[in-house]
Parts: structure tokens; C-alpha cells; sequence
DNA sequence: CTAGAAACTAGAGTCGGGTCTAGATCAAGA
DNA sequence: TCTTGATCTAGACCCGACTCTAGTTTCTAG
């Protein structure tokens, strides 16, 4: 039932090292119990609470914001709409990330396939090349195709 | 037609400072002209490879991969299966990044919305608030509607 | 009983990606 | 001429997010 810091790291990913940090840092809602020794026990719930944290994190939400959600938390009911609207503001992020990857996707798709032409030519030289006399004029070609972004 | 690195800076979204710092590091192709007193000369091109580079690193690239890139475009041309490997890579850790956001966002619009059904009927405590006797029983009720991922 | 693994604390170190400072030089306008 | 402001260099500094160290204590197996 009661979990280790080794165990928990193994199952979350973490270090051990990055736990007591999450800890120092208030990141857990719950602050964390000890065992009579001293040594660190978790539950079930706090995995769930890492595996959402990362979550969190590796879509570019920071410490400091997650500490300022779980100090909502902490503070008991009452914040509801500051909670939702933090969560909202992260929501709109992920979105604009989404959107900025699938543009630069787009871009980068359609350099590829064109470098590789131009390397089936023998012409790879001139392409992705900004020192090159004719990178310019490639990269209008470029604009001319996805009329809606700076030239490159 | 010749930029001043305070006009590059603002056209560029780039700080001056920042791009000094990126010609030390090796970031642009051709090595950064100056004029005869000292001062940096810049052109189109340094434009339209700073808005390129720009993407990549958002899209999160890190310096020393496009320092790598740069660094075959100026041995010239017989490296383009290495030059289009690398941006491949880039593509596939893009599209790694565009996928997990999803998953991420999907995850969250989720819980949004349930809290947001909580906050109505003023329960809101009993959500998203891992210390909560009853955050687990909520985590495996989510997990009913989207079993291949891990409950939180 | 003892060795080795695992945990503890406080605090120092690392890394990426810049940012800022100090002190010097230069250019243009009032 | 004098001031203002842009630029230059080398190098120090910062921030976020960890990571590691040192020194100590505790648990577990043989």
C-alpha cells in the first residue's frame, strides 16, 4: 500500500533526486508523510498526481505554475474559477504549441521534399544553403507556395 | 540593402545581444561581414536563415543540432543524405511533440470540462485535488472512458 | 555482526540558452 | 563641440529544472 521513493521514482519516471525537489519546491498537494525513521512514504494518488505533473510539465507548464495550481488546491473550495481558468490558460497554450509544430511541420516537409529532388539532381548545394547566391530566390519560390508566411 | 544588427534585431525578433551570441556560436553560415570599423553587416539572406532557425529552435531544436546543420552546409555539397537525415529526425520529433500535446490536450479538456460540471454543482473539491480521499475513485472513473492511459 | 543498498539533509554544481555589464569606440545632430 | 546613442569585446551573470556530493543513518541479507 505504501510506496518507497525508489518505488515511486521507478514508477514515475523520476529520480529520486527530482522527487525531494518536487517536494522542496511544494509541488505535492498532500504534503509528504514520513515513516517514524524519517524516510518518505507515497500513494497510490500521489503517482497519479506525478503522472499528471508530467504531463504538465512536458507540455511547457512550469514549476511555478503548477505550485500556483496546487496552492489553489491546497487552499480548499472556493478558487474553483481561478483553477479552471488556470487550466484554461495552459489549454490555450497547448493549442498555439499544436499549431506553431504543424506549421513549422508544413515547412519543413516541403524543404525536404525538395531538397531531395535537387539531390536526385545533383543541385543539393543550392538548397537550405542562406550563403548561397540563390537561397534567396529559392525561398521566394517558397513564399509562393504557402503565401501566408515569412519568406525563408 | 546592408542591416545593422539593430535593425536584424528587431526584424528578427532577436535580441542584439542574442545575436552576437548566436554568430559565436557558429549559427550562421556565412561567417557575419563587417565594415571597416568593426561593426557587423548583415543582409536578406542572415534574415531569412534567422527566421528558419527561429522555427527550429521553437519547434525545439537546440543550438548545437542547428550549429550541426550549419556545419554541413558550409563543407559544401556531398553531405546531403546527412543533411536531409537530420532534418528528417527533426520531423520525427516533431511530430513525437504535436502528438503528446494532443494526447495532453484531449486529457485536459477532459478534466476541464468534468470539473467544470463539479464547480456547477459545487463539488469542485472533490477534483483535481490529489489529497482528496476521493481522487482516486475519480482517476479509475476517468480511466473507464479513456482506458489506454494510465488513470489520474 | 557486518557489508552493501537505500534513504536522509543541506547545499553545491550543471546545462542550455541567453542576458547584462563595463569600458571603449564611433557617428550624427543641436 | 558636445552629447546621445549605437556598436564593439570579453566575460560575468541569470534562470529553470534538475542532478550530484558529502556525510550520516537505517534497513536487509548472509
Amino acid at each position: 500500500m505504501d510506496l518507497g521513493i525508489g518505488e515511486v521514482a521507478e514508477r514515475s519516471g523520476l529520480s529520486v533526486h527530482a522527487l525531494r525537489f518536487y517536494e522542496r519546491e511544494g509541488l505535492f498537494a498532500n504534503p509528504v508523510r514520513r515513516l517514524s525513521n524519517g524516510r518518505r512514504i507515497y500513494h497510490e494518488e500521489d503517482l497519479e498526481w506525478l503522472a499528471i505533473c508530467t504531463k504538465l510539465r512536458s507540455s511547457g507548464m512550469s514549476l511555478a505554475t503548477i505550485r500556483q495550481y496546487i496552492e489553489l488546491v491546497r487552499q480548499g473550495p472556493g478558487n474553483e474559477h481561478e483553477r479552471l481558468e488556470l487550466l484554461r490558460r495552459h489549454e490555450n497554450h497547448v493549442e498555439a504549441q499544436i499549431r506553431e509544430l504543424q506549421e513549422t511541420l508544413d515547412v519543413m516537409r516541403h524543404k525536404v521534399r525538395i531538397y531531395q529532388d535537387h539531390v536526385v539532381r545533383g543541385e543539393a548545394d543550392r538548397l537550405w544553403n542562406p550563403s548561397h547566391p540563390d537561397a534567396a530566390a529559392q525561398a521566394t519560390t517558397h513564399q509562393e507556395c504557402h503565401p501566408s508566411e515569412g519568406g525563408t
